[in-house]
DNA sequence: CAGTGGTCTAGACCACGGT
DNA sequence: CCGTGGTCTAGACCACTGA
């Protein structure tokens, strides 16, 4: 049981004040930066933790008083420390039942404001298919955004979305590969349009965080032919690059997207 | 200096509970939806008071402390209170000097994420010019997005923005005509590319939020007469709506940008 | 019903900003 | 130097969840 504790420490009292009412290394716990104050440590250390996979999705993390035993700190500090998180994403509270680690619903990608105008009943009808997947020696940028070194073999696959039987988006996606060999033995058809449960539940791999960039260019007769649409016509280029909780690169993707179907609307404070 | 906190009331006691220690309605304070947690009341209250302009850029808000005393209410309350309006970026914190109401900055529209390829001096120099300004019947839909009753004039700006001198963006603005009156007797030159400053310093109108939309299309003959490029190309469309402190709609804009300028990123969590 | 997070208080010291 | 916000504690009651 207190093995769920076990991992870095936050910092011995840091700052020699004279309020610092808690010998707070007791049991085996903080140190790190010192002048950080106590609750970052505490945020650092929780994120470690979630991190490297020692708490699951299901249940909560430890609730927020063992946390403020454990670490010899005053409810309040947890609180903060979790407010952090939470601010973050990085996890989610519950009241009356537990603070749960977040996974990402990637409902603030960009992929999310495609317009679907060609559906006029209220449920898009969304489909999902791999037509190739294969090990494939990915472009230097991408081999070096994943972490491979110059020439190794990544996997990738090519998937095309439709919404009402029309096609709208066409993805070419890099995995790394010793991470997602289990992928290869899967059949194409299993890999469904929620592909990042696919990782988990395949593979092990939990994306946690992603970075995408949106810009806008014309169809080049190969991109037009991809997504079945006239050369010259404008395309939305979506690329997108997915980490695991210890900031990994898993995944590497550019999604083409015809753009009479994108519009985004954000709030400006 | 007491008229300094004269407003809304933010509410009696909330559920009878053993624990509310304070009176909470002595000093002509509290009073609202009792239901609603007390930071949240207190929250509500200061945002009012932000929103009807008793208070100004340049000095502080009340402090914490003297908020707390004022509202009865304890320094903890408070600062919850505050980090609402901070998070909500309404308000911000100073260490040593105070809480002061916040302007938008603007630096999250969609207009920032224009990248300029042309310039590959560092510092791109932009330049606005106000090409036209006159009182104008907008479409409807801008009318009733303003407020206005149906026919009623607004006022007109054409503007277009450069860089290294290359047309890049062009504007078409919406005044909401009665606030903004001052404006039609300034030389058209003295609008310049802080045009949320002028509206300021000229009209006392200040732009606290505001909504943008962003989709993609190909230039009309018109468009891309304004744009200066070829009909057909991919052309950016941002729509803007700017609200002041109490929810009025000031402005409402239509943007026009060349595509390849454009390349907007984004982390998901 | 026990346990969790949510709200709230009262009061301490710290670090920073301006006078 | 004083006043501001920033960090921290200790302990209370409330509202919700799930067994």
């Amino acid at each position: 049981m207190n093995d769920l504790f076990e991992g870095r420490n936050i910092g011995p009292p840091r700052r020699e004040s004279l309020f610092s009412q808690n010998a707070v290394d007791q049991s085996g716990v903080l140190s790190s930066d010192q002048r950080l104050p106590r609750y970052l440590a505490l945020r650092d250390d929780l994120a470690y933790k979630i991190s490297d996979g020692r708490w699951n999705f299901v249940e909560p993390i430890p609730s927020e008083s063992s946390l403020a035993k454990h670490y010899g700190v005053s409810l309040g500090t947890v609180r903060r420390a979790i407010e952090e998180l939470v601010r973050e994403g990085i996890v989610e509270r519950r009241q009356g039942s537990g603070t749960y680690i977040r996974r990402s619903d990637f409902s603030g990608s960009l992929s999310h404001y495609l317009r679907f105008r060609s559906s006029h009943s209220k449920i898009a009808f969304q489909e999902c298919r791999v037509l190739d997947m294969q090990k494939k020696t990915p472009p230097p940028s991408v081999g070096e955004c994943l972490g491979l070194t110059e020439g190794t073999e990544a996997i990738f696959l090519d998937r095309k979305r439709f919404h009402d039987g029309e096609l709208l988006v066409s993805d070419e996606i890099w995995l790394e590969p010793s991470r997602f060999t289990a992928l290869l033995s899967l059949p194409r058809e299993e890999i469904g349009s929620l592909i990042y449960r696919t990782y988990e539940r395949c593979c092990g791999q939990v994306v946690a965080r992603a970075e995408e960039s949106l810009k806008v260019s014309v169809a080049s007769t190969a991109v037009a032919a991809l997504l079945e649409i006239q050369p010259g016509s404008p395309v939305i280029i979506i690329e997108r690059t997915s980490y695991d909780g210890a900031g990994h690169a898993l995944e590497w993707r550019r999604s083409y997207a015809k753009a009479d179907n994108f519009e985004y609307r954000i709030e400006i404070r």
